[in-house]
DNA sequence: ATTGGCACTCAGAGTGTCGGAGTGCTAAGC
DNA sequence: GCTTAGCACTCCGACACTCTGAGTGCCAAT
C-alpha cells in the first residue's frame, strides 16, 4: 500500500493547496512542514503519489494539485473533523432562538449554514414522517376545481388543486369534507389509505366519481414525497469563489437552480462516515458539478431521518470545517424540530 | 433641446452597443446606419451628446457607451416596444396551460419570464386583495404555541405560529376556533378587524389574554402584506452575462438574494410608460445594482394590482424586448389568475 | 452646417526576455 | 536500499517594448 510518509505528504499538499490556492511544490512543502527529510525525498514521494493518481501537475514544472481521488483519500483517511469554535457554536444557538413555523426554521437554517461555511447551502423540506391528520379542508377554487388542504398535527400544511371535470357542488363538498374529517382526524398518515375506504358508501355515481378523485389525490399527497423541495442560500458565495471553478461558474449555477438535479443528487447520497455523505468533483454524476463537491447530512424528527441538508462548493474546499458545520447544523435542526 | 439627428445618433449608439457589447465609434456608426452625413459630422453630434452626459467615452480614444441617462432617454423617447414574435407567444401559451395552484402558477411564470428574457426573473407573491375568509384553524403546535391557519376563498393559505406564553388548552382552542369561524366565515378581509370585536364576550381573564393574542395575530395577517415574498429564476443567466458587469457579479447576486432589498426596490417602482416601470443603473438606490437595470410590471386580480413581477439584468440589456416580455407575462398572469 | 484631412491618443495584441519555482535524474553517502 | 545534494532542464508569469487599428478633436475649405 501507500507508505505512511507519502500519506503525510498528501495530507500536507491538500492542506496547503486549500489554504493557498496555488499548486504546491516540494520545496515549499518541506519549509512549512517538518518531515525531517529533504525536498528531494519528498519529490520521490510526490512522483509516487502521481503514479497513484492522487495528485496531478497542471503542467511540466509546476507544483502539484490533489485530484478528486486525492481529496477522497484525504477525507476518508487523513482528515479529522474540526470541532466548531465557540463563535460558530454561538452563531448556531443565536440563529435558532425564537424560530417559529417550519418555513421560518428551515429558512433560518439554510442561511445559517451558508454563513457558517461561506458556501452555497441547501435544505430539503422534510417528508411528513409519522405525523397524523389534523384537519382536511375542501375549498371550491374555480368552476370545476377544488383546493384540498390537509393539515397535520406536526403543523405542516399540504395543499393541492384537484380538477374534477364537472362543476363543483358546494353542498356535496361540505358533506364530503365532514365525512373525511370524521373518518381521518387523528389518523396516522400511514393508515390513511386503509381508513378512507368505506367513506363512499351510499353515494350515487356522480358523487362517487368526485369522491374518488379527491380521495385518490389525498392518498397521493400522503404517501408521496412529491412535495419535494429544496431551499438554497448563499448563491453569491459561488461568485466570490469564481476563480475556484475552472471555466465558469455558470454550469454550477445552472445545476443548483435545477431542483430536480439537486433532489436526485441528494437522494443518491447515503450517510457514510460521521453521518455525513460526500461527493467530490466527478463523483457527482452530473456534468456541471465536475468541479464541485457536495457535503450532505440527514436530519431527523421523532427518531427517523426526514430529509437532508448540506453545502455545495468547489472541490478545493475546507472539508474538515464544512463537514463539521453540516453535521452540527443537522443536529441542531433535529433538536429544534424536536420541540 | 437636442437636435433630431443627435437623437438618432443616440438611438444608433444604444442599439449598436447592446448588440456588439463594444464601444461604438463614429466610423462604424455611419457604416451601419444611413445618416446621409459623414463620420466627421457624427463626431460633432457625439461631442454634443457627451456634453449632455448621454454618452461617455471609457478612455480617450475609444468609442462611446451610453450612460444611464442615455439609456433612460432611449427608453423614454426613442424605443418602441417590440411585439413578441410568434415563438414567444407560443411559449407563453404553452407554459400557462394546466397550471394548478398559486404556487405552481407563480413558479411557472417566473421560469417562463426568465427563459423569455434570458435574464433573472422575479415574481412577487400577491397580497390578499379582495378575498374573504373561508376558514380559520387553530392547531396546537407545541407546549405553548399555536399554529394559526387562515384559508381564504381565493384559495390562499396564510399561516403563522403564535406564542401564547402559557400552556395550550385544547378545549378552549376548539371553542375559540368555532367562534372565530362563525363570526368571520365569509367576511371580506377588509372587514375582519371590525367583525372580530365582541367575540371575547364572557371570557375570563386568562382566556381573554389568549384570545386577544390570537386575534391580534389574525389581524396582523390580514392587513399586513408581511407575507411578502419573491421568487426568482434564472440566476444562472447572470453568470452568463458576467462580462456585462464591470467588476464582479457578486454584489448583484448578493442583492437579489436579499428579499428585503428586492421588495424595497419593487415597492418603490410605480408603473410609468406602457404599465411598466424601469430603473436603470444608478437609478437603483441600492449600491450593488449600480450596473443593473430592473424592469417591473404589476399584475392584477379582480381588477386591482395585487403584486409585481419583472426582470433584472445588466444596464446593457435589450430594453425593448425585455419590456415587452415583462408586460406580456404580467398580462398573461393576470388572465390566468382570473380563471 | 458639413466635410475631408491631419495629427494625436490609447488599449490591446503580439513579441522577447528574464527569473524563479519546480522537476527528474544521477551519483554519492549513511 | 533509502536518502540526499547537485545539476541540467522546463516552463509559467511578469515585465517591457513595439506596433497597429480604431477612434478622437480640430481646422480650413466648401
Amino acid at each position: 500500500m501507500i507508505p505512511d510518509r507519502s500519506l503525510e505528504v498528501l495530507r500536507a499538499i491538500v492542506q496547503d493547496y486549500i489554504a493557498s490556492k496555488e499548486p504546491v511544490g516540494s520545496k515549499s512543502l518541506v519549509e512549512r512542514h517538518s518531515f525531517g527529510v529533504s525536498a528531494a525525498t519528498i519529490r520521490n514521494d510526490m512522483a509516487f503519489l502521481e503514479d497513484e493518481e492522487l495528485i496531478h501537475a497542471p503542467h511540466t514544472s509546476a507544483g502539484r494539485v490533489p485530484t478528486d481521488k486525492g481529496y477522497r483519500l484525504f477525507v476518508d483517511r487523513l482528515s479529522e473533523v474540526k470541532p466548531l469554535n465557540s463563535a460558530e457554536k454561538l452563531a448556531i444557538e443565536n440563529f435558532m432562538v425564537g424560530s417559529a413555523d417550519l418555513d421560518e426554521t428551515l429558512g433560518r437554517t439554510v442561511r445559517l449554514l451558508s454563513q457558517l461555511t461561506n458556501q452555497v447551502a441547501m435544505v430539503q423540506y422534510p417528508t411528513l414522517g409519522k405525523a397524523s391528520v389534523r384537519h382536511i379542508e375542501l375549498i371550491p377554487a374555480a368552476q370545476t376545481r377544488v383546493l384540498m388542504v390537509m393539515i397535520t398535527d406536526n403543523a405542516r400544511i399540504q395543499q393541492h388543486v384537484v380538477e374534477l371535470g364537472t362543476d363543483v357542488d358546494e353542498q356535496f363538498l361540505g358533506e364530503l369534507r365532514a365525512k373525511l374529517n370524521s373518518a381521518l382526524s387523528g389518523t396516522a398518515l400511514s393508515d390513511v389509505s386503509t381508513k378512507v375506504k368505506g367513506i363512499t358508501a351510499g353515494m350515487n355515481v356522480e358523487e362517487l366519481k368526485i369522491s374518488n378523485l379527491i380521495i385518490k389525490n389525498l392518498i397521493d399527497q400522503v404517501d408521496a414525497n412529491r412535495q419535494e423541495k429544496i431551499i438554497l442560500a448563499g448563491t453569491a458565495n459561488l461568485a466570490k469563489r469564481e476563480e475556484d471553478f475552472p471555466g465558469s461558474i455558470s454550469p454550477v449555477l445552472e445545476a443548483i437552480e435545477e431542483q430536480v438535479v439537486l433532489l436526485k443528487l441528494i437522494s443518491e447520497m447515503q450517510a457514510e462516515k460521521h453521518g455525513v455523505s460526500l461527493r467530490i468533483g466527478r463523483e457527482n454524476t452530473f456534468e456541471g458539478l465536475a468541479n464541485a463537491s457536495v457535503v450532505v447530512s440527514g436530519y431527523e424528527n421523532q427518531g427517523s431521518e426526514i430529509a437532508k441538508l448540506g453545502v455545495i462548493g468547489p472541490t478545493r474546499m475546507d472539508y474538515s470545517s464544512n463537514i463539521s458545520a453540516v453535521r452540527a447544523v443537522a443536529r441542531y435542526l433535529t433538536k429544534t424540530l424536536g420541540n
